[in-house]
DNA sequence: CCGCCGCGTTATCCCGGGTTAAGAAACGCT
DNA sequence: AGCGTTTCTTAACCCGGGATAACGCGGCGG
């Protein structure tokens, strides 16, 4: 996983810069099942999986999990919302698999962007392209049935869906594990349809 | 409408870049049901709504209309996801009432905001804040009931019921017309619910 | 003044998905 | 291996909302 290749994408980035992102990050390893953020917690760190595979999800009053995202290698896993209006976390994020993140502590990030041009512009492109991927999802959960987004996901992430149980797929696409098991029969019974 | 208080809301700006994006800026007139925006089109422009009402909305193969927002005096308008990903508009935008817009060159703005550190910190939190706002909108449609959506649009928005048709408020919370009919018979029906 | 059209409501019928429950298969732990 | 737990499936039942159609109302243009 070579960050800086990856960071390079987003916009221009000098090594100098980078080696200052670098210096403020700390690896952190994350047993199966174990939490990063829970709610009520401050947000304190973002992060960068750099192997392994991470969930976001809510949990409403009665106890219901809503799965917001999957995030895997390369990918950035944080309570991004809450962050940005500085309030306490109110998602859960789960390792799926032993996991191991680099993570950056906000306020020491937040310190270092605050006169560079190019960690604002860098800043500013991120959220951009995370923007579109949740005006993304908006266009599916308006436009799409449950089981195109099903059918959806499965094109977009044939890698996660061994590794991710049934039931937070379910919870991903909006539904209960009940319907997925019901549309994944019904699917699997039409041979090579249509679509 | 003070759009340099508005902006001063997102982080510092001196008077003069301000003075450089008025510059830039040009006020645009539309008609009642006039659109300004349309699938195909290269986004050129942002706009500040300066008074009367828009709506941002798709349109999918089968003719089938989702809205994906209302704007009103003082909000933002255009197609975002499009402008960021610098591909032609998926999304109508058409003016509900007498419109005026303040829009804004999307090259010219860029090449003012290329080197200003202010103008990306001040785009970087716009884009920011929208982010946020698409994330609720994710929270609704997994946690929320079509009523409950519908309750919460009228809690938020009630300078927007009366100015607005029915059928494009359904079509915002994600369901049929005659859906939000019968919901809101239910919702009358029941004298000062427990809320 | 009349006819049209867009909008909201209501009714009927149907389907997708929620709920609950029960059973089967896979997994982990001791 | 034995046991419990988690996961997935299937079935029965219910309900919200989609599709369609009929009706009423109000606005508008002729």
């Amino acid at each position: 996983m070579d960050l800086y290749a990856q960071l390079l994408r987003l916009g221009p980035l000098s090594k100098a810069t980078y080696g200052a992102l670098v210096r403020i990050s700390e690896e952190r390893v994350l047993a199966k099942q174990a939490f990063w953020s829970e709610p009520g917690a401050p947000v304190t760190h973002f992060a960068i999986v750099l192997e392994g595979l991470v969930r976001h999800f809510y949990v409403d009053a009665k106890g219901r999990e809503s799965v917001k995202a999957f995030r895997a290698r390369g990918e950035f896993s944080a309570p991004y919302a809450e962050l940005i209006q500085r309030k306490p976390s109110r998602t859960f994020i789960q390792a799926l698999e032993p996991t191991r993140l680099l993570t950056f502590d906000v306020v020491k990030f937040e310190a270092l962007a605050e006169d560079s041009l190019e960690l604002q512009r860098l800043a500013r492109r991120f959220v951009e392209l995370h923007f579109v991927a949740k005006e993304q999802r908006e266009y599916e959960f308006l436009q799409l049935t449950a089981e195109q987004r099903y059918r959806q996901f499965c094109a977009e992430r044939p890698e996660h869906l061994s590794h991710i149980p049934q039931h937070q797929v379910a919870s991903y696409i909006g539904i209960t594990p009940v319907a997925l098991s019901r549309i994944r029969a019904r699917v699997s019974g039409r041979r090579t349809p249509v679509g």
